[in-house]
DNA sequence: CTTATATCAGGCCGACTGACATTC
DNA sequence: CGAATGTCAGTCCGCCTGATATAA
């Protein structure tokens, strides 16, 4: 009314809390939010291969590949050493690679409560899946970028 | 069920593709996403100190700092040359600073509109209301403590 | 040829930590 | 004194762009 034309959904909002809250209980564990998101998304889908992965996290797929090659260095993840075709190496987690991504799931799971605290468990039940939905939608349609 | 069953909120998934498409629209505006959210706030609350600011949008002081300087060189923002009181700075939005983050939220609201395109307008509205409350609970706690 | 991949090399810059002065 | 603030200085690193080689 006073001077709101057009109200914000406060997803900036989300961005920066979110995001410094994430950082700041993975920071300790050595761990960037890229880092977790690359993990995680190679349990969902074992044997991405490094672009697929940098798509999947919104990165270049060098900046993947740097990645990629310290958590292989680090035993986290394997690639085989020839292509079973084409260029693309699948990934996979090792035993290690998983036990780090549970310990570091446990992390983030804190911020999660942290997060929907203040929601009765209706409420809780709508946001997770509201939030699926927007995942969803941001990943379908490419903005502006992508090279 | 291979050890962990909670579900994930997927609050990873949020902040890397929504971080993504902010930092994309935002780029070519020559904004960043915490550059955005300084004016954001600033508009919101105008006054704030440069250590305020830097809290708003979790960042030091130091780093907003940097950031401040350069809104008031390139005239986006005015502090007064002397503390009314103690060795805070009260900044404001110069009705520049004002043009810019109105072509800055049209971009970012382009994004939201994308984030809850798959959304009724009932679950659009119940979104909204939820992601506020994850802002303010985010904001609220620490976030150090516990895992 | 065109497209997609992996990877090396180099550069950028936003954010951080450290240190100091000032003011309540 | 201690706590909060503004600010200068130095550093880091995550991510980027550019370029090369190979495979479908």
């Amino acid at each position: 009314m006073p001077g709101t034309t057009s109200r914000s959904a406060n997803a900036i909002g989300v961005v920066v809390a979110l995001r410094a809250a994430m950082e700041a209980v993975l920071r300790p564990l050595g761990m960037t939010v890229t880092h977790y998101a690359c993990l995680e998304l190679l349990a969902q889908r074992p044997g991405l291969s490094n672009s697929e992965l940098a798509r999947g996290t919104f990165v270049t797929r060098q900046s993947m590949n740097v990645l990629l090659q310290a958590l292989e260095r680090e035993g986290a993840v394997t690639r085989p050493p020839v292509a079973p075709v084409g260029k693309a190496l699948p990934a996979r987690l090792t035993p290690r690679g998983r036990e780090q991504l549970d310990v570091a799931s446990a992390a983030v799971r804190s911020v999660e409560r942290r997060m929907l605290g203040g929601l009765d468990a209706d409420d809780q039940a709508t946001a997770t899946r509201l939030l699926r939905s927007m995942v969803r939608c941001l990943h379908d349609q490419p903005g502006a970028a992508e090279v």
